[in-house]
DNA sequence: CCTTGACTATATAGTTACTATATACACTAG
DNA sequence: CTAGTGTATATAGTAACTATATAGTCAAGG
């Protein structure tokens, strides 16, 4: 609401209102998006000060991803109305945006106790230790698949994370089973798995876990994960330990952190029974 | 997490997976963002599934307004540390960044039900209503200021109102003492003001009206807004009532959804009290 | 009255992060 | 062996600014 006639601001100083670049302003002129309610015979401009809160929409749809296009075939075309069916689209945008960034507040959460609870860790110690229930999301079966077919369910399992909003910064892990660990064949895995802190209702393809595992670290690449597994049994037989259902493998320093494969770092949980005897 | 060993994605799989252009995937690996693990003699281009991680955080980061030059800076100089320490960065600006989409959600909550309401309005109907308590945040006191000072005042109020965010939407409004009202200056307005749904505590200058309103609507300029308060006058004298304390005129249409100001409407409210007789 | 410094203007070029287009080479399926 | 799809590079275009260069305007002080 203005007060007295004739108050008007000149490009500076409703540049520092709006609180962006004079260009700016003159962009918007150019462009025909918001020019000054008046220009003297010298070109000056000048703004009136309610139009700051027609610059203020204009940020604010601009701050939800409209372009300037499309803002400026809504002012000049302005209505009561189509500000109102406007608002509600972008009302549910904004919904949906809130949403996002919740999850990525929520990931970024995770990714930080991760981080936090890897940096205090032994890599080079064995652990045997009760882990409680969890839930996990598990992707089909990868038995026996071609590796063609494996790039397509990680692709689809991503995709299904996406859809289903459940990627919770929790690294992507692999379950083998008993019988392939038996032969050796420590990568014959037969699901993907990610941890879902907290499940949501109605979906299916949910696992729980819980029981004793011996946990360690497998420090490099891949292909000489066997090493480890080599490490891990004799503490089991140490232990008198016998295999279990599952062999679960997680990330915990990946491409994310490191630059050489040879500094990732993989934990490996072998689910642990009394040995019979 | 990988199965089998060897298992590669071209740029246009890997783009599809990353759910961008394939093109981005070129731009990146010119600047040395994220590049294939790798080439093969004619050029071609193979990312490992591991990749998609790293996409999905150099993603992540770019969606939190990081430009690609200081995610590459990052990218760079990987280590577990400074992931963590990006990350507490990340987490504090990401919850800055939720706390400014949910106050922008609840500014176009407010702007809809403001124009759900104008849009049931008859502009012609002038109503004596009791006006609830409400909380108002008040700029300074403009009476007897220059032009100059007027507008310094008004971009000082914007200013708080954003520092102190305590814009909710609601139309910036203006209060006339009963004393220039009187004198027929109905323009010589005493401080603008703000609604306040929510007040929050810690802050002072807040001002609470209640009491019976007189409320018509002026359409047009606000030079010739003395023609509806003359209305709004002869109604009291028919009515018996008196002046009150306080006038209060708020925008109901303006330069955001007019075009031309002889369309604007600004609601005006007349505090009144039983004329003594 | 003149100069200085802070403002205004236009015009043009540069920036970021893509996106599209043109051209050529590679690979696979019938 | 050809058609169709894929890959590659190079170049130009895009949105929304942002910076720079040049020139005119204005108000305040000596």
């Amino acid at each position: 609401m203005n007060k007295k006639k004739g108050k008007y601001l000149t490009t500076g100083k409703f540049a520092k209102l709006c609180k962006v670049n004079k260009q700016t302003l003159f962009f918007y002129d150019q462009i025909g998006l918001l020019s000054p309610v008046m220009k003297n015979e010298k070109g000056y401009r000048y703004y009136s000060i309610r139009q700051i809160e027609l610059f203020f929409v204009i940020d604010l749809l601009k701050d939800l991803g409209m372009s300037l296009n499309d803002i400026q075939h809504y002012t000049q075309n302005k209505s009561p109305d189509s500000f109102l069916s406007l608002m509600y689209q972008k009302k549910e945008e904004i919904v949906k945006k809130r949403q996002e960034i919740e999850m990525k507040e929520k990931m970024i959460e995770t990714k930080i106790a991760l981080m936090e609870e890897a940096s205090h860790l032994d890599f080079h110690q064995i652990k045997l230790e009760p882990l409680p229930e969890v839930t996990l999301y598990l992707s089909r079966n990868i038995e026996n698949i071609t590796d063609e077919e494996s790039v397509e369910v990680f692709s689809d399992f991503i995709n299904e994370l996406n859809v289903l909003q459940l990627d919770t910064g929790y690294p992507i892990g692999v379950i083998t089973k008993r019988e392939h660990v038996l032969k050796g064949e420590f990568t014959h895995y037969s699901y993907l798995y990610i941890e879902q802190p907290h499940p949501k209702e109605g979906h299916s393809y949910f696992k729980s876990v819980k029981g004793d595992f011996l946990s360690g670290y497998h420090i490099g690449d891949e292909k000489t994960i066997h090493k480890t597994y080599k490490r891990l049994f004799s503490e089991m037989d140490r232990l008198q330990l016998a295999l279990g259902d599952y062999v679960f493998e997680e990330y915990i320093y990946d491409t994310v952190v490191m630059n050489h494969k040879e500094q990732y770092v993989t934990k490996i949980m072998i689910q642990v029974k009394q040995q019979e005897n």
